[in-house]
DNA sequence: GTCCGTTTACTCGGATATGCGTTGTCCGAGTTGCGCTGG
DNA sequence: CCAGCGCAACTCGGACAACGCATATCCGAGTAAACGGAC
């Protein structure tokens, strides 16, 4: 159960988008990050079609948040680049066999269904308690109050 | 992020165990789910590494849980299957590109890593509650009290 | 009848191919700012 | 000096290969029961 590099890039993305003045290309983000630039901008079209970012082609054009970052949880970005589809999807074996289950039992999920996806509910119940804006506020605790002026300088001076 | 099919094998092979009454070979417990005996097999090697099940050889051998079905939680079985590596990894962009973290800053982890993480360990904790003797006890509720009287009669006839 | 050796059938375990998904890259369509030209 | 037009550069979006891992399989090593024969 490996998740995708992609949502580490797409998060950090969406916290610069937050400090951001205006619209910030792909490329730039990419360079910020010392990452992949083609690869970046195949997730952010993830965020773009989940409606997390909007994009605006053109000259000066680039990637916005369009809710404020207080409104954008770390769930909703995960599940933009992994998809809405369980990890556990069950395949029904307890009807196969020698004495499968009688197909009024199956009426209910099988119990290991239930308790896998209670456990998936709980991660992103977890997911959805932190915002953009939360992982924002932490970078300044972390990196100083400093972090985003000199963030916009950069953005601005290139 | 997808999660290993085998995981769902592996819980209902040690919900079966707990209800045998002596070792239960691979080629049986596939049967009895309607299985690849082979793939199956590489899972219980699995199962065998982390010490949940004991296997035994020659002619009368098979599988047998080490540890009473209360004393099994289906974290167990998953972390046998799947891995003990946390799905989310962080790879630190944070100290790449034009303004990177100091060192210092990185004394403590990322926030998009401890998120990932505190989620990560709410859906273990989940897990954790669970014990294959509740699901045992939950193939009861749904399929019928001589559900487990059938299947000891299944594994003795053939 | 009992004990022992051999056979035999059955088990697990690791080493070995294959298909699909994630990773990574590329090029084309579209849009906007900028510069030039004409009035 | 100002307005209109063409250009060019920059942007995003989807289509195209390559690697890695999960999937699926096979065969060999080992073991314990069962059988046959000798005592």
């Amino acid at each position: 159960m490996k998740m995708s590099g992609g949502v580490e890039w797409a998060i950090h993305c969406c916290v610069l988008l937050s400090q951001a003045d205006g619209p910030v290309p792909a490329p730039r983000l990419a360079e910020f990050h010392g990452i992949s630039r083609t690869y970046l901008a195949k997730h952010l079209q993830h965020l773009s079609r989940d409606g997390l970012v909007s994009s605006t082609e053109g000259r000066v054009g680039g990637y916005v948040l369009t809710r404020p970052a207080e409104q954008i949880t770390v769930l909703d970005v995960v599940l933009a680049i992994e998809g809405r589809e369980p990890a556990f999807r069950c395949t029904e074996i307890r009807q196969n066999g020698p004495l499968p289950a009688s197909p009024a039992a199956c009426k209910r999920a099988c119990g290991v269904a239930r308790a896998m996806h209670a456990a998936e509910q709980a991660w992103r119940e977890s997911l959805r308690g932190v915002t953009i804006a939360d992982l924002a506020a932490g970078v300044l605790v972390d990196a100083g109050p400093d972090t985003f002026v000199r963030l916009r300088e950069w953005l601005s001076a290139s």
